[in-house]
DNA sequence: ACCGTCAACTGGTGCC
DNA sequence: GGCACCAGTTGACGGT
């Protein structure tokens, strides 16, 4: 393949700020789509490592180091009970009765800074009222954040079986010190965000398909005569690839849409 | 301030 | 009726 006349080079990208930000962008996005298609598996053997996503490494070392922070309660100001903690009071004071949902709405976790402040009476007319009312009254709901061992421990599972039997749901929620609620959410979430993804991927698929019909080609050779000179043939596209990433991100390996006039060739040798 | 993520929630549905 | 599921929404939270 003829060298094309590149204005950059590989060290003019990693050394400039702006350019590095990109790349770890498209890093951080190709990671999740190899982590959509073999999510966390990739993680464990390395693969996902090769393509730089920094912030997935990091996270990794975490879990081998064995911490298992909170996500979002570590940064706290104030000390907050730990996820786990959270989900041991749970396991306490709900009896985790199979109905689950309603259960944790009138007297679980969500609402403790209401509940805390709250009588019991108080507790006890909420718990009549119905759910508009119940909105009303409550303040200000919590959201769990799970540990980095947890989530590791849920995406495993969830690799090898998307749906968890009751028994197999009680087990599991209770070795990673969730409740069987929250188990059957994190698995009703993950499956209905890897199909929403799926759903995406497919219609971007499409639209790649689309336009690939829609791409104009140069007609190069004409009852046997070159069409065009060997320099017509040799101009660089339009867009730059590594600009086009930042507003194609997820088409980094396909050819910027090109302009009228600057076509890029497949093949250069003017065949 | 805005935006994306995600646990928790709601409402509808089907199965037993 | 009880339960779990799906689809969609809400609200807290962190990152930029």
């Amino acid at each position: 393949m003829a060298q094309r006349g590149t204005s950059f080079s590989i060290q003019d990208i990693l050394t400039r700020d702006s350019e590095t930000r990109k790349r770890n962008q498209i890093a951080n996005e190709l990671a999740e789509l190899c982590r959509l298609s073999n999510p966390w598996l990739q993680r464990e053997t390395g693969v996902i490592s090769k393509e730089r996503p920094e912030a997935c490494l990091a996270d990794y070392k975490e879990l081998v180091k064995g911490e298992t922070p909170n996500l979002r309660k570590c940064s706290d100001p104030v000390p907050s009970p730990s996820k786990a903690e959270e989900s041991q009071i749970d396991g306490q004071s709900c009896s985790e009765d199979s109905t689950g949902e309603d259960a944790v709405y009138s007297s679980c976790n969500h609402f403790k800074e209401c509940e805390s402040q709250s009588t019991a009476e108080e507790r006890g007319k909420m718990e009549r009222s119905n759910p508009a009312d119940r909105r009303k009254t409550m303040k200000k709901r919590s959201r769990a954040a799970f540990s980095h061992e947890q989530v590791y421990e849920l995406e495993r599972r969830f690799n090898l079986q998307k749906y968890l039997s009751g028994p197999e749901r009680a087990d599991f929620a209770a070795a990673l010190k969730l409740t069987e609620t929250q188990v059957k959410i994190w698995f009703q979430n993950r499956r209905y965000k890897t199909k929403r993804r799926q759903i995406a991927h497919e219609l971007a698929a499409n639209c790649t398909q689309t336009m690939a019909k829609k791409v104009s080609i140069k007609v190069l050779v004409r009852d046997d005569r070159r069409q065009y000179r060997t320099e017509e043939l040799l101009s660089p596209p339009a867009i730059p690839l590594y600009q086009a990433y930042q507003y194609y991100p997820y088409t980094y390996c396909f050819q910027p849409w090109p302009s009228n006039m600057s076509l890029c060739p497949l093949n250069t040798n003017g065949n």
